[in-house]
RNA sequence: GCCCCGGUAGCUCAGCUGGAUAGAGCGGCUGCCUUCUAAGCAGCAAGUCGCAGGUUCGAGUCCUGCCCGGGGCGCCA
């Protein structure tokens, strides 16, 4: 509709500019919503825009404006000129009506387009390795790519959820020895230090304890579950391991272990992934070697105390990199690197790499890795989001990652359900600081809690066709609803919002923003809510059926976006709460 | 010191490519509703949009500088 709008108004302005002789490029003008009632449906700012090309005053352009707008081939209702040149356009009513006639019409097809034409598109989100659960923060990180793949699956990309980890560096034999020393405590055979110990590292760490040894790694894995593991196989095996090395079977065991646990906390909160790709297999496929081949022969690469370094500094970064510590081991560099031009190869359009804030200063790097092999560095986007606080009685509730005492997504899940979890974790922008107020998401009195009432408002319209069919009302065809009985101003309000739907959900997708989806959703709310509770001004199941109908229309339009925006968010849409 | 992200109502935050009188939820106050089963509605109080300049018809939005908060600046990942 408002695209209809705009292309005529375009249209009129590109006439205005021929005959004033001006026949360059149109400048950008707006057609966008009115804000206020008053200002009409839609307005326009193309007077003002073109009051300094044409030399004359912007009111007086949009008078002429408005004029030649006419009717607009039944478009519109009338047009006035507002505050400083603003050209206000009410639409004919019988346009709503068609609105709402596309609406039911569409279905589930609603809100959906062909922005992507079919093209393959990547994002990688989560990607934490597997040294233990998920954080609160990985949390945020696996809502917001879900919802950005799914806002890009219903604008028509092909698109690939990707789950990236890091398994074949120091990171993981720590882990390894971790558990291993928690086996050999477990059996009498090692010692580990005290907590105060573990906790603190400027404290002294002991070789040894009452003639045992002190195995557990200084920098070791503390949490809970590394136990558990140690327990799970010093069951399995007793006491045939104590000769294995923390980066055999301890270390392959671990990650097994917790990388299953991670998923299950995946699925639990809706998120399936399509591929799991494993730093090991690009070096165990020879390709770490390759890439570094490659990169040799661009001469953007160097060695210079006994390192390999990436000279990133010729491709507009401020330093070079090291790729190859001196050690001989690659640094995270390199892989990535390679995992990146898998992605080219595989050959996606457009990649989406979803990371925390911390790691805002590594995209550019990667880029001018695979900028260097004579990839693209445009069609990698880095989507970064900032931090999760978690808050209660007005109080950031402190989060260690070193003492391991963190909230893990299970146990928030475990209070607060998966669609609560969602909705809080993407109803802010990405990069802005999240505080998650966890009195508010575990809040028993629903009436507090926004994620609901998105849910009820849903569940509402399937209220109200159950009463209708209570009292013998028959569910109208499409046929049957009649649009045009929708006359009043807070109806013809809504159908207007519902219209947006389609528009919202482009530019959600192109923006890579799924909170729009969420406010979005708790205007449609805002706006249906009170509509239904205006008893005394009009009911939605009247005695006179064809009003019956269009109203029950309305609430089934209401219901599709709602449905739809819900699917959005990942969150479920019940008939009833 | 350099880079990135924030700073909008008491709190947590929206504000769409610059648009008219800056919004929502929670909290506070007042009234209504007790249902087309229900978590609802109307209204009030609450703001120097961090500060100062600049760009222009117009700036919360763009530019510059500064202040405050968070993150980063490894031969860690």
């Amino acid at each position: 509709m408002r695209e209809r709008l705009e292309a005529v108004l375009h249209e009129k302005v590109t006439d205005l500019l021929r005959e004033a002789g001006d026949d360059a490029a149109l400048p950008t003008i707006t057609v966008e919503a009115s804000r206020q009632k008053d200002h009409g449906d839609f307005a326009c700012n193309a007077a003002m825009v073109l009051s300094g090309r044409l030399r004359r005053p912007p009111r007086e352009i949009a008078a002429e404006l408005i004029d030649r707008l006419g009717d607009a081939a039944g478009l519109v209702a009338r047009a006035e000129i507002a505050g400083p040149g603003f050209v206000n356009v009410w639409l004919a009513g019988g346009q709503w009506h068609d609105v709402l006639d596309r609406i039911l019409a569409a279905g589930e097809a609603y809100g959906t387009s062909d922005d992507g034409k079919g093209r393959k598109l990547q994002v990688e989100f989560v990607s934490a390795n597997p040294t233990g659960p998920l954080s609160v923060g990985h949390g945020r990180q696996a809502i917001l790519g879900d919802c950005v793949a799914r806002l890009l699956l219903a604008t028509g990309w092909d698109v690939v959820r990707e789950y990236y980890f890091n398994n074949g560096g120091r990171q993981m034999r720590v882990l390894g020895d971790s558990v291993r020393a928690r086996y050999l405590e477990q059996l009498g055979r090692a010692a580990v230090p005290p907590e105060d110990a573990l906790l603190d590292s400027e404290l002294p760490w002991p070789d040894a304890i009452d003639g045992l040894p002190v195995l557990f790694p200084r920098d070791g894995y503390q949490g809970g579950y590394i136990g558990e593991i140690a327990a799970a196989l010093r069951e399995r095996e007793g006491e045939g391991w104590i000769d294995e090395p923390g980066d055999g079977g301890f270390r392959q065991e671990a990650e097994k272990r917790i990388f299953a646990e991670i998923r299950r906390t995946l699925e639990s909160l809706g998120i399936h992934f399509d591929v799991y790709a494993s730093e090991n297999e690009f070096y165990a496929a020879g390709k770490i070697e390759a890439v570094l081949g490659d990169l040799r022969a661009t001469g953007l690469v160097y060695d210079e105390g006994g390192a390999t370094w990436l000279r990133a500094s010729d491709l507009g970064l401020d330093r070079d990199r090291v790729i190859v510590k001196s050690s001989g081991e690659p640094t995270y560099l390199l892989p990535d690197i390679a995992y990146h031009r898998e992605k080219f190869a595989r050959g996606f359009e457009c990649i989406i790499d979803v990371q925390g804030a911390d790691h805002k200063d590594q995209g550019p790097y990667v880029k001018a890795g695979i900028q260097a092999l004579g990839h693209d560095p445009a069609r990698v986007e880095f989507l970064f989001h900032e931090f999760v606080t978690l808050s209660s009685d007005g109080h950031t509730v402190k989060q260690s990652t070193r003492k391991a005492t963190y909230i893990t997504i299970d146990e928030l899940l475990a209070d607060v359900g998966a669609d609560v979890f969602r909705y809080f974790m993407i109803e802010r922008r990405a990069q802005s600081h999240l505080d998650f107020d966890l009195d508010l998401a575990k809040e028993k009195d629903w009436t507090k809690n926004p994620a609901y009432y998105l849910q009820y408002t849903h569940a509402r319209t399937y209220g109200i066709e159950r009463q209708a069919v209570e009292r013998g009302v028959t569910m109208p065809a499409s046929a049957d609803i009649d649009a045009s009985r929708l006359e009043l101003p807070e109806e013809l309000e809504l159908v207007k919002k519902l219209g947006e739907f389609p528009e919202m959900v482009s530019r959600a997708a192109e923006s890579r923003e799924p909170h729009h989806i969420a406010y979005y959703l708790r205007e449609v709310a805002g706006l249906f809510n009170p509509y239904y509770q205006d008893k005394d001004r009009h009911e939605i199941l009247t005695t006179d059926a064809g009003l019956t109908n269009a109203r029950l229309g309305l609430t089934f339009a209401v219901r599709r976006v709602m449905a739809q925006g819900l699917a959005l968010l990942g969150m479920s849409a019940p008939e009833r709460m």
